[in-house]
Formats: C-alpha cells, structure tokens, sequence
DNA sequence: CCAATATCGATAATTAGGTATCGATAAAGC
DNA sequence: GCTTTATCGATACCTAATTATCGATATTGG
C-alpha cells in the first residue's frame, strides 16, 4: 500500500451532502433571502442541524449566532470547494439511450462537469452531434484525451465492452471514471472510479419498501403516527 | 424526528454492496465455477475479505473452511433477500431522455424492479409506448397504481415539478420513490424516498480526480507511465 | 493416514461518522 | 440599556461499521 489518497480531510459524506446544500441555498438566495441559520437548513433538508454546522465548519465557512450564514459567500465556498465554479471537461463513453440523456442533461455543467464530447463505435453515430457536441469515433480517444487535457470519463456502455473501454481511456490518461455500467472493472493505482450502481440503489429501493409495506401490513397496532389511509 | 427506518437488521452498507458480490457471483457461475471463497471474492472487488465474510453470513449462508461458498445457492440467497427474484412492479413519471434511457434499461427487471409503465403531461407521448411499456397520462397514475397494487415510483421529471408529481404517487399508495430529480422532496411519514443524486457523484467524482491529479502533479517529472523505472 | 494449510466464523478492537452538551455571542424586544 | 433568546462552535460522547485476532475445521498433498 503506497500513497492512498490518504488526504481526506473533509469526510466522503461530507462532501456528499454538499451539493444538496448547494440546491437548497441556491434556491433560498433566488428567494431573496440574504441569510439561513443551520437550524432552518436541516429542517428543509431532514437532517440534524448539528449535523449541517459541522459540515459548514469543514467548508471553512463562520456563521453568526442568532442568524446564522450568509448564503451568498456559502454558495461561493460551496462551490468552489466542489469545482463547480471551475468545471472539470469530461468525455462521455457510449451514446446509448442512457449516454444521451446525459449529454442532454444540462444541469451536469453547473455542477462541475462539463461533457464536451462522445464517443461510440457505432458507425452511424460517429459524425453526429447530440446536444451539440460530437460523437467520436472511440479509437480517438486515447490522443485526444491527452491533447485536451481531459481526465474524467462518463462510462454508459454495455457492460461486456465497459473494462476494455476503461482500460482505453486510462491509457488516454483519464484518472477518473464515472462507470454507469452495471459491472466491476479492474483498475489500476492512481485511477478513481466512481460506480453509479443502479442495481445497489434499486437494491435499496427495494429492501426499505417491502420492510414500509411490512409494516403497513402488521399495523394498526403499532402505529406510532396518525394513520391517514384506512 | 425523521423516517428513521431501525428495524434494519442488515445494515445499509451490507445491502448495496449484495448486488456487487450478486454481478460477481453470477459471472463466475457463467464461467462454470461452482465455489468461491471470501477472499477470492474480496480481491476481486477490491474490499476486505473478513467484510465479505461478514456480510455473507447476514445473508445467512454458511461456508466451509478451505473452500468456500457454493456459488449457486449463494446467489440464490441473495436474490431472494433482495427479491429480485420476484420483482417489485414499479411506476415510471416523466419519459423524458432520462426516463426513455430507463426504460429501455433492460437490467432493472432481473434486479429487482419491473416497470410496467410510464406517466407523463405530454399530449404527444401520452398513448406512445416506450419499450413495450405504454405511456399514460399522469391523472390516471393513482388509481392505476392502487389498482394493480404498485407501491413503487421512478421519479424523471424535471425539479419544477417533482414535488407535485410525488404527492400524486404517494396519494395512489406509493410508498417507495426512486428519485431522479435534482431537488429535495418533502415527503410524510411512511413513504421513503431514495435520491439518485447525480451532482452529488459528480461532486465526488471532481473531488477525487483534483486530489488525483494534484497527487501526480506534485509527484511524477512528466506524464507517461509507459516510462519504465530502473 | 497424517501434516500442512487455507478458510470459516465468533469475539474483540478500532475507526469513522454522527449526536449531545454547554458556554459564548449577538440580535431582538422590553 | 438590560434581559431574553436563537444560534454558533468547541469538546465530549455514542453508535454503526469495518478491521483484527484466533481457535476450529476440512481438504489437499505427501
């Protein structure tokens, strides 16, 4: 085990829950509102209201008894913190149905990245624009990658071609994949790979619904709410 | 004061990591393997083999010592514990990219979550099919949904209107929301709601390739790791 | 058959993340 | 101007999750 990226400061939740701050403190300052306490945020967003002062704290934000933070530099700190301000440039990896609706997907500039073109091995598709920006030829990419300085990949192919298309981009120098295909790749030190896992989400879905229908079955008896469908 | 859902005797972290080991377990049964051991496994995904160990045992299986897991009755526990062997039916609103992109996400039915169709306000949609699957016009979705006894929905319509949209489901008896809108919803007891929060793993996601790259700047002279060190 | 060994599984220790307590502070109201 | 009150922020505490330890066990190889 040599260098881990062993300098997180900032817990992995942390950083998590950040961009749901983000949301709700844009929407707050649209609303006109100039400050927000802690408390009033944790309310809006179900969470314990030490829980957001701590995670303020480690943004490196100070707040005012009584009143609370300001929101216009909190957003500012937010955002930098986060890279917003700044969006990283990434590729998208396989125009499917699932790889253009990102491309399409407009709010990912304003949060940090910055989808600038594709890339796919399908013949019809290369040559074609999506939501404006290109789609690629896939053996391009290793090239372009180092030419334009980009390091983050958007993975939406099948899971069968997913680690040969990862090990392509890695040799591009792409450090940082966000894998959307439903299987484990096989990577190498120095390289991060976040694993959008539809499956472990639907997992979740899942297990907490039939546990809530559980209950709702065996209720009546412990009931602990006002029960409002008969 | 929240939904605090205790009864979970399997903690959470367990549960998103089954569909991992579940892929694996799967592929090596492809491959004609007929066990496997925690270590093998653990390698293999990157995790500890005494994690592994322990959450299969909160499965319920048991190994043998020196061998293993027997593959097949392995997978079918998991399976059964996240039922996807029997799959929740599942509502879809909003057939927009995102929506069409999941249901054509063939996958999603072998884990765990059948959608049978999908809603949307959209004239020109509504009376389409999507994937085999019809899209209907959003008024009917809460008799519907209490008609055929579906207590799940997926959430892809844009934020203005995802609040609305979900008091709509929960009126028709959902109770489980997997939400793909980029806001937080304001949901009552009972009802549980899992955030598929893309700006939060692309937060992630920027965070990590910045320390990554800051890492391999601050260390390596030049670029290439084709460079073989003496 | 016996020794060597990889693995399991129970218990214990550790760590990370989250929560509670409480004094300090500054705005609001009297 | 003084009291009240909501909130901050530091410290301490607690809980959940992960990792370590170690004896037990069964298969493999000699």
């Amino acid at each position: 085990m040599q260098q881990k990226p062993q300098r997180t400061v900032t817990p992995l939740p942390t950083v998590r829950r950040f961009p749901v701050y983000l949301r709700l403190l844009l929407q707050l300052k649209s609303q006109g509102r100039e400050d927000v306490s802690a408390t009033t945020i944790a309310q809006k967003l179900n969470l314990e209201a030490i829980l957001v002062r701590k995670d303020l704290s480690l943004a490196g934000v100070v707040g005012r008894p009584r009143i609370g933070f300001e929101i216009a530099p909190l957003i500012e700190k937010l955002e930098s913190f986060l890279g917003w301000s700044d969006p990283a440039k990434a590729f998208l990896i396989g125009a499917g149905h699932l790889g253009s609706a990102l491309l399409q997907y407009e709010p990912l500039r304003q949060q940090g990245l910055d989808i600038i073109a594709a890339f796919d091995r399908d013949p019809n598709l290369i040559g074609e624009t999506i939501a404006n920006k290109p789609v690629l030829a896939i053996e391009k990419l290793p090239s372009l990658a180092r030419r334009m300085h980009v390091h983050t990949a958007v993975l939406t192919v099948p899971a069968s071609v997913a680690q040969e298309v990862a090990d392509l981009a890695i040799d591009g120098g792409i450090c940082g994949i966000w894998n959307f295909a439903p299987t484990q790749l096989d990577i190498r030190e120095g390289v991060f790979v976040h694993h959008e896992d539809l499956s472990a989400s639907s997992a979740i879905l899942t297990v907490q619904v039939s546990k809530l229908l559980h209950a709702r079955n065996s209720s009546a008896a412990d009931s602990n709410e006002t029960t409002e469908e008969p």
